[in-house]
DNA sequence: ATTCCTTTTTGATAAATATCAAAGGGTTTG
DNA sequence: CAAACCCTTTGATATTTATCAAAAAGGAAT
């Protein structure tokens, strides 16, 4: 057994996948799986690419971000055992309209999406992982829709520093406060205001 | 062939799914699958209810909502052919938080997602439609994170009258503006600016 | 039409949040 | 060390949105 079928066993371990899965099924999806590690504030994913990458996080901070009339605005923060991915595209096709960066010295596994047709293994075990983890993702998704449609600013910094607490150390103000869809400054102060 | 199968193939047609579904598999699908019609501000489906229904809607208009903090929030406007679910429940297995009712006298097809599995079916072919739906709804969630997370109130309900025009003739105001994020009070001028 | 009920609008005010500008605090770099 | 840079905080103000209360407008039933 290589170190990439180790890391991927580590991963479907501690993420939320409820898979059992054979050796046959690892060692396949190995062969299509890279180790690469990347220094801080390196861009993986542009705008404009067609990507069909899959980023699974061994170590260290991924954000997805896209420009939003001009601004930067950040989708997603990704943490050791998160994958992230600009799931736009690989669903559409198309090019896609996000950025993908590290934002702290990172290790991270890479798998080619469009690559698992082309391995022998079960097609519908595949197709039972890719459920699954489209399941966990809309659970997110759901969650976060209803926290900025209903929470003021300050509940929904007060969740995330319940729910994702490193974030909040190990990102800039102004990558979380688009996150949680405000200004940096409305954040400066309310982050404030919670610490007295 | 009779009219259940002729309901599903014109929402097939209709719908965004790509799938060319064969004889066979219509005839097992339409089995399982119930014609109903439901006269205005009728309850389906209630929180605390383990839901594995799909609503496919033939006619009229539903919502899915659910009470945050005592608050009537919608989450979810569904007219013909779309399809509407508590698919927090059918993922996890669990009681629903949501309720979905009718705004309007409707019609609709009703499919238990549990029965699809004694279908004597090719499950690839199940798992592959699924994973379509799950796509497409992902899609229309992330459209609207970033407009949650980043748009005026104003570009909001200007969205919505772009992209769904007959809601705001159909729902009632509280009903959208909640689903918008904002107060009754609140859409109600915007409504009045935007006109003049 | 009259009553009753619900929804929508309006008004006055308060609270939350954004904007713009500047100052402060670090860190890196020459 | 000073200069340059980036990120964060602070201040003053404007704008947006919420809240609360009441009036107006529709609908449905009698």
């Amino acid at each position: 057994m290589n170190k990439i079928s180790q890391l991927l066993i580590e991963y479907l371990r501690v993420s939320s996948i409820s898979f059992e899965l054979d050796e046959h099924f690892l060692r396949e999806l190995s062969k299509i799986t890279t180790f690469k590690k990347y220094p801080k504030n390196t861009v993986l994913v542009q705008e404009g690419e067609y990507c069909q990458s899959l980023f699974i996080i061994k170590k260290g901070l991924l954000r997805r971000y896209t420009l939003h009339e001009g601004k930067d605005i950040t989708l997603e923060f990704a943490l050791e055992d998160d994958f992230i991915a600009s799931i736009y595209s690989i669903i559409t096709g198309r090019k896609t309209v996000d950025f993908i960066q590290t934002l702290e010295d990172s290790e991270v596994l890479i798998i080619q999406v469009e690559d698992m047709k082309k391995l022998n293994i079960d097609s519908q075990k595949s197709l039972l992982i890719g459920q699954e983890l489209r399941n966990n993702y809309f659970l997110k998704l759901e969650n976060r829709i209803l926290s900025l449609q209903n929470d003021s600013a300050k509940k929904r910094y007060a969740d995330l520093v319940a729910n994702q607490p490193t974030i909040i150390q190990r990102a800039s103000l102004g990558q979380i406060a688009s996150y949680l869809g405000m200004t940096q400054e409305n954040l400066s102060r309310i982050r404030r205001m919670v610490k007295d």
